[in-house]
DNA sequence: TTAACTCATAACCGCGGGGTTATGGGTAAG
DNA sequence: CTTACCCATAACCCCGCGGTTATGAGTTAA
């Protein structure tokens, strides 16, 4: 089954989600409301979102005093790596296979 | 922007679409009909989502007399490819950077 | 202790979208 | 010509989900 790649897929479909998800990877660590700040919806919005990267294994979270530090976890990219690479390979071995059925029919 | 990215991620985020596409990579081109029998829904259904794959550019489609073929267009996955990449970048750079860091601090 | 700040959760709302059935256009078959 | 088949579109329904405001738990500051 592709329940992982469902998850995966979901949660980054958001384009709200996603956003906060690239400014974790590019800037590193950030406190909710700094992710609020430039995020254009409000704190709770904010703290969903990052519920839900969290339940999807692409970002941590570490409590300090009353505020919380997201950070991303790029590793969990890694099964949307295989099945993009993976969907590729397949139509690449139907390529090879036409191109050698073509030369076997040269010859 | 990432609108392109959007699209993407959006049509591929519904298992049962990704499913259809997952099967186009495997097997190759098929009818309408054929994808759907083991699809688990009905054919207006199918063509809806054959519908979005192609404006997604995921699946080109060819007319045969009265049946239809569809076919993937893996190359359409290129920007998913350069996307993950991209982040798993931005955390390996931060990662080299402090390793630097570190090192500095050693000496 | 009281007050102020940060974040998470609850409760609610509106809309987009994936599902269905019904229908029609286009093509092959009788 | 008539019938049967394949597919796309229309019209409709419903549920999930992303947004909001309101509130509370936990923590620091006065």
């Amino acid at each position: 089954m592709s329940a992982a790649h469902d998850l995966l897929f979901r949660t980054l479909a958001d384009p709200t989600r996603r956003a906060i998800f690239e400014r974790l990877c590019r800037e590193g660590e950030q406190t909710v409301g700094a992710l609020t700040l430039r995020s254009g919806v409000s704190q709770p919005a904010v703290s969903k979102h990052l519920g839900a990267l969290k339940q999807a294994g692409l970002v941590r979270d570490r409590h300090e005093g009353r505020q919380t530090h997201y950070s991303a976890q790029p590793g969990a990219l890694n099964p949307l790596i295989d099945w993009t690479s993976q969907m590729a390979g397949f139509w690449q071995n139907r390529l090879d296979a036409l191109d050698e059925l073509l030369q076997r029919m040269d010859q």
